[in-house]
DNA sequence: CATGAATGAGTCTTCATTCAT
DNA sequence: CATGAATGAAGACTCATTCAT
């Protein structure tokens, strides 16, 4: 039978120097992805400039999809780290405050390494990328969802599960689309609020 | 200077026998990566189940990004002429009417055969997709800009580039990933009707 | 700025182990280059005759450009050595004694291995010798012009460019010829008379 | 049991039509020897430069091999008859005239087309070159010697297959190198002289 | 006789992965 | 644990040659 290669990182660096190794390796794979491109990253090439043998990258993650796995989960984590806290800080705020707001923390979440967050979004092969992004995704939709509900009596939209997709898919896109596409945008709060305004409007109908 | 690896198709078919060959070509290309993914998409295995030798395939692709520019391109094409000719036909009905008949046309034209638009977006190397995407985009961003100028009056947002960005970005995401993820919304009218609800309500502030 | 095909090997041997992979592949480059010619010394048939896999060959030579130009200058260094040595020893000794002398090197430096000088010669692509070829014979020129200036006053031809370029290639296609075309000429004293002779009554007048 | 690919054209052109096919087909291998180089000198390349279908050119010759030999023994009959030409009308000269004649007519021949000359000497895989050249060279070898024998009585060396062998070869390669290599030489009266004194001083040691 | 679409064996080359040291 | 030499399956692509039309 042919089992799902693992995606798990061989062993979790428990010294200081494995430790320092892992991220060594992450630390060049982010590099030459962003600067070099998916198709420049091969394992050796990685091994290289983490300054380690090929052996010893072999040693911490047992294949090279479970690399990109663990940057995706790195980078994941950075991001959802920042909406979330947003999002908890703001479970008491109205949405006027807490919209924009969330916005704001999108956007800063992808202006932290666009390029990175891009390579990670569109060069690498989707078998490698659903299950990190959805797991963060989903964490996001349940914080959001809750939220929603703490104030559904504010809100018009009934169906929540969809709502919260619309939500979702929309400030990220758009959050995505604008940081790489158009970065004028990003630096400019005209944009936030036009955001904020589409989501606001949409959840109050007013 | 370092000349492009070209994306123009070999030879444009000219007896019945090679206008075929060269659909046999697409065809399979398309079914292996719909069925089978990126990476197992290649040339030779395309050949093969185009029913030619994979010599034949060279004779009329130069290269195997050509190949699935060429996909793109017939891709791009339904999708844009199915949208453009609504849009068209839109020009001078009201946004409460054009808006919700452009989503759902923009949810028809994912609905044609949306795993090949998936893997189309997020499989193939980036280098092969902007182009032919773009070039598809822009056209759109044109005509939607035209249409939003032509009821200017009744429209809030007062910056146009943000307001084609923004409702573009919007309709194109959350349709494909409705799509995507969840089929159940694209054959309920309920969805159609939110994602007109939010659009309509950010542009008509009513 | 269109880079040219790296003819570098890839990387210096350092190990013993290495060294001797090299070597066993440039071996085998001969081998098959004098045994079975160009067209059947590709790389997969020269890595299998050296007893290693075709990924171990592309370690050290980066194409098949630069096994040949490795190979090239191997032996381009061999007989230069030979016949540098010959021209340093008989810097002093008049041209009754050196001309024989050169002649019975270059005799002998052609008939190390004819058959692979006659292929890195004639069937190797012309863009992949050039180079190696001339910075050989352009260090023998050299050494061919000092003594001639060293023995001018012996000397009746007045244009010493073209006495250099006449005697270069009158002993090297003469040489060359008779190793190929005439062995028996080459364990023959007589033959190498007659090409002195020629040399010294050009080079003389008496 | 293999056997050897025939060398020999697969039909005399016999109308007037096919003549013109035949030459328009060795003229195309002839230009795009001498302007891109044996390696592009593909079947279907020729073909297309000759206006005709690659179809055609195989009607004509049954592979790539006769191609070139058609071209080598064309290209040898015209360097050959122009020196026997002048061997025959020397054949009662002294030394002293028909030696430099020679050397003129050599030089003369190889400077009609010095770059396909060089290519089919240099180019073109030895399996494919041999048996043209050394019909064309035996050819000459015979009158030469012949020649050699009328005067025997003026000139020294005894051995008269060694002293064709030198004279030939000798003359053959200086021209060669000089057009290639030296093409000031060629234009440069000079050069001439010094080849013939080489020659004349070795025959008559006078 | 001409055409040109089709063929497919064979080429160079890459890169994830293993394993002896 | 680290090293890096070695592996070899697999991919993109070429080109001499054939053959149905």
């Amino acid at each position: 039978m042919l089992r799902k290669r693992s995606t798990i990182p061989r062993k979790l660096p428990q010294q200081d120097r494995s430790r320092l190794t892992v991220e060594a390796i992450l630390e060049a794979t982010a590099h030459i992805l962003t600067e070099e491109g998916y198709d420049k990253a091969t394992t050796n090439h990685i091994a290289e400039r983490a300054g380690i043998s090929i052996g010893s990258l072999y040693q911490y993650f047992p294949n090279k999809e479970s690399l990109m796995a663990a940057l995706m989960e790195q980078h994941s984590n950075e991001i959802a780290a920042l909406v979330e806290s947003k999002l908890q800080d703001l479970f008491d705020a109205p949405l006027e405050i807490a919209i924009p707001e969330l916005v704001r923390a999108v956007i800063a979440a992808h202006a932290i390494n666009p390029r990175l967050h891009q390579v990670l979004n569109e060069e690498i092969p989707r078998s490698e990328r659903l299950q990190q992004m959805q797991k963060a995704d989903e964490h996001i939709a349940k914080l959001l969802g809750a939220y929603l509900r703490r104030w559904s009596d504010r809100i018009h939209p009934q169906n929540l599960e969809m709502t919260v997709f619309i939500l979702s898919r929309t400030v990220e896109s758009l959050c995505h689309s604008a940081v790489i596409e158009h970065p004028s945008f990003v630096s400019n709060s005209q944009f936030e609020q036009e955001v904020s305004n589409l989501l606001l409007l949409y959840l109050t109908r007013a």
